[in-house]
DNA sequence: CCAATGTATCTCAGCGCTAAGGAATCTGGG
DNA sequence: CCCAGATTCCTTAGCGCTGAGATACATTGG
């Protein structure tokens, strides 16, 4: 149990030397959240690397994978999902046009619109690529126990309900 | 006690239905990291806007005022800390530069080498903008209880470790 | 039916970052 | 002293995203 010192205990602990008038202490949760997001960032990217993808084009193709039949998604569903503006989703979407691995065609009941369907090549990379992501992520979260992870969800669930977070 | 829906919640469901051989629990946490980072960053984006800055020009200089006196650190430093390339160090420093907030001048002992120091007008923009950055902190926490944002930051801590996660 | 407003998608300039590599300098072994 | 390798910082092409706005279509209210 080597308490080791992390990042964020040696930024707390200069601000305190610095600003001892200020209390720095949520800079110990959202100090963390982002430096963690970073970290995994770059390990899930290693693993989206091996299949030729990185995590955007992942991102819209699990989307539309985890949809269900018939697999096809409007843009804007693929934006909400997202988190990104509907240009990126455009330029995403371009991308993996160009690769076979969605197609999009005008919708039948909204001339405004459009559905974009996974391929079967889109699938079957799908099916390639999600194990491997999972194990991945599992890695990352090894040191966990079921109780810690639990508590970590609650926390992370909380916080997001406090933002609005919603299935949306 | 509403027990809301979240994103990640119909996510989880989705694939449940739809690859029921595996087990997505996993992103039960990472999804919601990274959604969670997403939304955190719009929330400081808007604060930092406030003062004329973003994110990573705020990151550049806290680092340089917690550092303590005399507000100065080596590119390499700045690298490190934010875990950017050297590439993006020194264009968010010709941008700070070119506004006055810091200066670079050559180091006395290693000819490679630089010292960026924070200038008055920097460091009086910190003064300013770090109050209202921590109060947008504790509000996006203001959800969390004692002992939840004990268990979050034990949680984050004991993954960032995982990660190998140091002081640097 | 028309006009006004709202919605869905795309286009594109601008931005900050990465990846690759160059120039200057330091370091240590011979 | 000299040279090879390491280190430090910078430059630049390319990439994906944002923000602003354009276009086409849908909906609503009169």
């Amino acid at each position: 149990m080597a308490e080791r010192e992390d990042h964020v205990d040696r930024v707390v602990r200069q601000w305190g030397a610095e600003r001892p008038d200020l209390d720095v202490s949520p800079m110990e949760v959202i100090g963390r959240l982002k430096r963690l997001s970073r970290l995994v960032d770059a390990e899930l990217k290693e693993t989206f690397a091996r299949h030729d993808l990185d995590a955007a084009s992942f991102d819209v193709l699990a989307t539309l994978r985890r949809s269900g039949p018939p697999y096809r998604l409007t843009p804007t569903g693929l934006m909400q999902s997202a988190m990104v503006t509907s240009g990126a989703i455009s330029q995403r979407l371009d991308r993996l046009e160009a690769r076979g691995l969605v197609t999009r065609t005008p919708s039948g009941s909204d001339g405004r619109s459009r559905e974009v369907a996974l391929t079967d090549e889109g699938y079957a990379l799908m099916d390639r690529a999600l194990p491997d992501h999972l194990a991945t992520e599992r890695r990352v979260l090894a040191g966990l126990d079921a109780a810690r992870t639990a508590a970590f969800v609650d926390a992370l669930r909380t916080v997001l309900a406090t933002l609005g977070d919603g299935p949306g």
